[in-house]
RNA sequence: GCCCGGGUGGUGGAAUUGGUAGACACGAGGGACUUAAACUCCCUUGCCCUCAAAAGCGUGCGGGUUCAAGUCCCGCCCCGGGCACCA
């Protein structure tokens, strides 16, 4: 009989003594290794908490008891990220401050954390809303500024109507829209601050690297940098104006056969009298920018463009005039608003030519094989003929070398790739034929020739021809004998002609024609012809004065928004313009109170219809901050200025939150320099969804402190978990909308905490998004159901089985946390219960068998543990060793394959030797049957895994 | 389109370096207990054939490497996520 358990009043009755023993306090002058924990701290809406949002903060509790009992010294804090709009709207809204619907959002977060038993040391607490931790959120962006890391932009940003406040372009969804509220997002021309995130793109993308964090994270970071690297190549205009590109390819130069500038770029304007077709000009111009964002999602979209009559660029490689287009593919905010146009081995300019009718012209030359040693060089036609009466195709088979291949000639004096491609045709095949298109550009290749023992180097070109009438001339024996003309259809192209890789690529570009686009060997490019694009890259590069550099996606950041509920800036406007820091001593600058949380509309905060605020005096000290004062010493002139009245985004407070938990009363500094090396870096961070954009601000300011001495690392989280989610029963996500939320207080209530910890731990993979299942749930409740009645299984010798599947367990729950496999230690501890209950425990055991489970059932382990007659609380108590020896296995059982299927097994130590295991296999009924048919001819023996007898 | 992950029973999922596929749990079926139900306990549970045993099939599909493939290689299909005219 399993005894039920009353879990409502254990678990109230130990959070209260846990709580009252501080037994989770963070000690930080122990000399025990470190471990910091953190989960992303919650934004606390008004909704509470449903199910799965504890899933993360379990996973996270769960290992810091673990380390915890592991003899580590563990910082396991929790916070709110309560600046935001939600906030600000409830509170327009209901009419009240935010700050009342913050403290009534935290109160209940907070309760509804508690009854789940985490071991949050509640001492750290932090608030971001709090003046005592924005005062360092001010803080950190006057030394921003300071460094000239933060300015004033008055260029057009994104504003969304319906939040009435600027956005940075992460806070846009891909389709041009408002993340928060879907509106269709403008551009408006307005005062922003801006912080030069780009300046660190380099050190975030590569430090990267040093990283534990998941692939797709790591990859989604490098995607949203978006580093690019090429060369700035400046052309001249006719205009005698000089306009600078970026391009990934400046091997590709001697192929700029056209440039293009952004409709916005500024030489368009400026060369306004100059371009003829000014009129038609306009009219594109002011086409793109209005339908620029609306239109932007469509990319089957046809490339428009407009050629600037009456200038013309010089290609600085050949010298070359090219025209100059417009058109909207291209972007002025990436790379320099310009780029030359290359429509041989780029997709995009290739349409736009192909369109406008501008010469397409091949520079490198695809090549395949490797580079041999005296290559002997041929330049040969390859031709494939269409007959389109049967729609087959002509090629040729060899009978010496069991091919199909295209039809080769070589070019004779004078003569082209197509003329060469009919004449030979003729010649081998007896076929009339006229020629159609090119299938590729010229290609090269490299291999070694059978026939003539020399290694080949071929230039080759594949062309189309077509079959003018189906009465061949007779074709001379000779010529049959080596190789015969073969009618194949489609589909058997792609069988026959697959082998050898340049012909793929052929055949491939006869069905599917795209410009080739990768790396090769350059032709038509003068004295570079011959060299690799990446050696040509360099070599043009140099020789037309360009630039090697790097271009990113990443745009800065737009740091301000117009809104009220958020950290306000502390900074002043003089007279003159420029924008003055507050000096330190006088920080924070506190958000003051507003009759209006409504934004103006005119792009103002309400925060500048306070006019009491915003108006200031005070005087200029000796290092240029401002203090705000009445009156001026000695020296000083009392000045008037106006305080900035934007305020910082919610993304600002969770860019450093993690640090404050080290040191979160520290009232001098924002963080104590000896605590700072005693805690940093993170050592597991867990969270999911919004991961990206805030761990690229996150790292970007940690990056920054790194710099001005406040850090000590150069990244703030060494690892990172990420936490896949709950869905509901029904599949769908938890929503009020749907119906099916599923509250966790209703749930600990029902079965308990520890129950729902378990639960929601076995599931599945942590990372893993999976629907809620009540039955599962109960699965759970189950075992805890059975590990309470452990106990009655417990007599004074217990039994081998349960001793040695014990400090299995052991081991593989210790190796299962700390890698995140929580789903498999659950599953473990489970087969320990099948076990022991069976097969009996000691009372040792039994106490093992408790702390093991611990981290995962607080409530329940400790209460039994006491039961049990200790005085001490479980969760200060080591977490159990395992015996080596106790953990492997005396006997095992091992599968016997007959010709590799599997036939039998056979259970013998795990190092028994071949002979042994044999003998053991023959005493197999079935295993003996299939040895009677044959011999054995081969022993496959590996110990503790497998025994494959070869019989014949 | 490009870049990352993934595809295993009715379900969630297990499976070191290739070595008995389906651990653990849920669900389902059968039985015990009960006046009855719930709870609990016991048995069965990949598919197919079968009274049963044995054989056969089986990790998205098609090939390959190997004594041996969920695992490695090549080519496809499908799903999830990220990016998307980024030069």
């Amino acid at each position: 009989m399993h005894k039920k358990f009353e879990h409502s009043e254990i678990e109230r009755k130990w959070q209260q003594q846990w709580a009252a023993d501080k037994i989770y306090a963070t000690n930080d002058t122990t000399d025990k290794p470190k471990t910091f924990v953190l989960d992303m701290f919650p934004y606390p809406s008004g909704e509470g908490l449903h199910v799965g949002h504890p899933k993360g903060y379990i996973a996270t509790d769960i290992y810091s008891r673990f380390k915890r009992m592991s003899g580590c010294e563990v910082l396991h804090p929790m916070g709110w990220d309560a600046f935001g709009l939600p906030a600000e709207n409830f509170a327009i809204k209901n009419k009240v401050h935010p700050r009342v619907a913050v403290d009534k959002n935290v109160a209940r977060f907070k309760e509804q954390l508690e009854v789940l038993g985490f071991d949050y040391d509640w001492d750290r607490e932090i608030n971001t809303t709090d003046p005592e931790f924005y005062k360092w959120t001010q803080w950190i962006f006057v030394q921003l500024y300071k460094k000239g890391l933060a300015y004033q932009s008055h260029e057009p940003i994104n504003w969304c109507p319906g939040c009435q406040t600027g956005l940075a372009n992460e806070d846009l969804e891909s389709d041009g829209t408002c993340e928060r509220c879907d509106s269709v997002v403008e551009k408006r021309p307005m005062r922003q601050w801006v912080l030069k995130i780009r300046e660190y793109a380099d050190r975030m993308l590569e430090d990267l690297d040093t990283l534990e964090w998941p692939e797709h994270i790591k990859e989604a970071q490098r995607n949203w940098i978006g580093r690019s690297e090429g060369a700035e190549i400046d052309f001249r205009l006719s205009t005698s104006d000089s306009v600078t590109v970026f391009t990934t390819r400046p091997d590709t130069l001697f192929g700029a056969t056209y440039m293009v500038l952004a409709p916005e770029h500024e030489l368009v304007a400026k060369n306004k009298d100059t371009i003829s077709n000014w009129n038609e000009v306009e009219v594109y111009i002011k086409e793109a920018a209005s339908k620029k964002e609306m239109e932007r999602l469509d990319d089957t979209k046809e490339k428009t463009g407009v050629k600037l009559e009456g200038i013309t660029a010089i290609n600085p490689a050949n010298g070359e005039a090219i025209p100059v287009y417009i058109a909207d593919y291209v972007l002025a905010s990436y790379g320099t608003g310009a780029i030359m146009a290359v429509p041989a081995h780029d997709e995009r300019d290739h349409e736009f030519a192909s369109k406008y009718e501008i010469e397409i012209r091949a520079v490198v030359r695809k090549s395949f094989g490797e580079s041999l040693p005296d290559p002997v060089l041929r330049v040969a036609a390859g031709a494939i003929v269409h007959d389109p009466k049967t729609d087959k195709y002509l090629v040729q088979y060899s009978h010496e070398f069991e091919k199909y291949s295209f039809i080769f000639g070589g070019l004779e004096d004078g003569e082209t790739y197509a003329e060469a491609a009919v004449r030979e045709t003729l010649e081998e095949t007896g076929y009339h034929t006229k020629f159609v298109r090119y299938i590729t550009d010229e290609t090269e290749s490299q291999f070694y020739h059978p026939g003539k023992k020399i290694n080949r180097f071929l230039v080759s070109r594949r062309v189309l021809l077509e079959l003018t009438d189906d009465k061949p001339e007779e074709v001379p024996e000779e010529e049959l004998a080596k190789q015969k003309p073969v009618w194949l259809t489609k589909d058997e192209l792609f069988q026959k002609l697959m082998e050898v890789e340049e012909e793929a690529y052929a055949i491939d570009q006869l069905f599917n024609p795209t410009p080739f686009t990768g790396v090769g060997t350059l032709c038509n490019s003068g004295e570079f012809d011959s060299m690799t694009s990446e050696e040509a890259g360099r070599a043009i590069t140099e020789k037309v004065g360009g630039r090697l550099t790097n271009t990113y996606k990443i745009r800065d950041w737009v740091f301000s928004r117009q809104r009220y509920w958020g950290e306000p800036f502390p900074i002043v406007h003089m007279a003159d313009g420029t924008a003055l820091p507050i000096a330190e001593e006088q920080l924070p600058v506190v958000l003051p109170e507003v009759e209006h949380y409504e934004p103006a509309g005119d792009g103002q905060s309400p925060l500048a219809n306070i006019a009491d605020w915003v108006n200031v005096t005070g005087y200029i000290t000796e290092d240029g901050n401002f203090m705000v004062a009445d009156t001026a010493p000695e020296g000083r002139e009392l000045v008037e200025a106006k305080r900035e009245t934007n305020t910082m985004p919610q993304w600002a407070g969770s860019s450093w939150y993690y640090l404050r938990y080290i040191d979160p009363h520290n009232s001098d500094a924002l963080i104590d320099p000896e605590k700072e090396k005693r805690w940093q870096p993170v050592d597991v961070y867990v969270g999911g969804d919004h991961a990206v954009r805030h761990l690229i601000y996150a790292r970007f300011w940690h990056k920054f402190l790194y710099d001005i001495g406040v850090v000590s690392t150069i990244e703030p989280f060494q690892r990172l978990e990420f936490l896949g989610f709950i869905l509901a029963e029904d599949g769908r996500k938890m929503s009020k909308r749907w119906g099916n939320v599923i509250n966790p207080d209703d749930i600990v209530k029902l079965v308990g905490a520890d129950t729902m910890r378990v639960y929601e731990m076995f599931m599945g993979p942590f990372e893993n998004t999976i629907a809620w299942s009540q039955d599962g749930l109960a699965g759970a409740r189950r075992f805890l159901e059975r590990v309470n009645g452990l106990s009655e299984h417990v007599n004074k010798s217990g039994s081998e089985a349960a001793t040695r599947q014990l400090h299995k367990t052991i081991k593989k729950v210790a190796a299962d946390i700390e890698d995140f496999k929580f789903n498999t230690a659950v599953s473990a501890m489970m087969m320990y219960i099948n076990t022991a209950e069976k097969d009996c425990l000691t009372q040792a055991e039994y106490e093992t068998f408790l702390r093991v489970l611990a981290p995962f059932a607080p409530h329940l382990t400790e209460d039994l543990w006491h039961r049990a007659g200790k005085s001490n609380s479980i969760h200060l108590e080591p977490f159990p060793e395992y015996d080596a020896k106790l953990a492997t296995d005396t006997e095992i059982t091992i599968g016997v394959q007959i010709n590799g299927k599997v036939r039998g097994d056979i259970t013998i130590a795990p190092d028994a030797s071949e002979a042994e295991a044999t003998s053991a296999a023959k005493t197999n009924e079935r295993v003996a049957s299939y040895l009677a048919e044959g011999e054995i001819k081969k022993i496959i023996y590996k110990p503790g895994k497998i025994l494959n007898l070869i019989v014949q």
